[in-house]
DNA sequence: TTCATTTCTTAAACCAGCTTAATTTTTTAT
DNA sequence: ATAAAAAATTAAGCTGGTTTAAGAAATGAA
């Protein structure tokens, strides 16, 4: 039940058999089809969501109402707008599903009993937090040294499983390039 | 002794008289002139900071030479490169007081033996790390959908305080722009 | 107060990456 | 299978912001 969920959870604390059931209680398992939404801009987040299987896209509507992607998920990565699900603020981003998925979900206030029932988990977030901070620093360390294009190259060459998944366009978003550009800078490798 | 640094953790935590004894333990404060260094390129950041009274940058050389400044941090705010600091990485970045500064550095052992002594300090790190998340998710956002003209003139209205404490270069630097376009920006609004 | 250093300004030439618009290719649903 | 919709390509013209190079103004140390 959940085996990437709780061999993540098990790569950062120790967790036991028990803590494991307790923990289950806490979750609400979702499975989705391709292109349905967890979260709808107006709305609060009010779960943040583990990737068991599939993968994830939040975007917000531009002024050009273009649809600009801020982060892709994949399996064992967490999502959530968490100035949202932290403040109760109304979010505006949208969150969906690019493929069929299996998601796990854990609600603002379940949350916040599970941390003080399982301490290991308030240390496993913690963790997890700290390396999203860690993450974020180097992505946008990446963004003041290198050009579009280098960007660009170096997305494709740390991230090969996502290119092959992602649709070419939503790359280009995520990266905040044109597509029109991205065909080009494909032509240009060739 | 050290009142930001308690009020702030109270802000977030419960912590009786007796847990901020024992916390006091394990940090070490540092009394710092104007443009000394915390860290430079090629160590490991042994340490996190917290700026009880004062101004850090974080910033790294880039190719052309320039100083690219990734992070500011002033009175209540932490900083660390915390890919370096978990992983036990060499930093690309250098980090240096502004002003004359009053800094409480944690190193990495003292931090893990606090957090098994003081739960509370699990916690209260957790929801830092969850709002530094969440801000950087924000700041992301504004990278998105701003031009730099706006970008600049955002945070101008938003943090005034920054704007009269630090140097307009280095702001400049902050936000990815040239110094020259800044000034430019600067004439256009008056 | 003065000098040396740091910071800020001005202006012209330049270009990486965008916009617009039309066409082609691929994918999805029935 | 087939039609419709979604995604990718091509190409020309344009612009927001950089680069380069000097000079002016502000600041800190002695």
């Amino acid at each position: 039940m959940y085996p990437n969920f709780i061999s993540h959870i098990r790569k950062y604390v120790k967790l036991d058999d028990h803590s494991v059931a307790r923990l289950i209680q806490y979750i609400s398992p979702l499975k989705l089809k391709r292109k349905e939404f967890l979260l709808k801009e107006g709305q609060i987040c009010q779960s943040i969501y583990f990737v068991e299987k599939g993968c994830l896209r939040m975007f917000f509507i531009d002024d050009k109402l273009n649809e600009q992607i801020t982060q892709f998920a994949l399996e064992n990565w967490w999502m959530a707008d968490h100035f949202s699900f932290l403040d109760n603020k109304p979010s505006p981003y949208l969150i969906q599903t690019i493929e069929k998925s299996e998601i796990l979900a854990i609600n603002k206030t379940l949350f916040e009993e599970m941390l003080r029932e399982l301490p290991q988990m308030e240390r496993y977030f913690r963790i997890i937090m700290q390396r999203a901070v860690a993450a974020s620093q180097l992505r946008n360390k990446f963004t003041y040294e290198m050009s579009k294009e280098e960007f660009y190259q170096h997305f494709n060459t740390s991230f090969p499983e996502f290119v092959q998944r992602v649709p070419q366009y939503m790359i280009a978003s995520y990266l905040g390039l044109t597509p029109q550009y991205v065909s080009e800078l494909r032509k240009k490798k060739l």
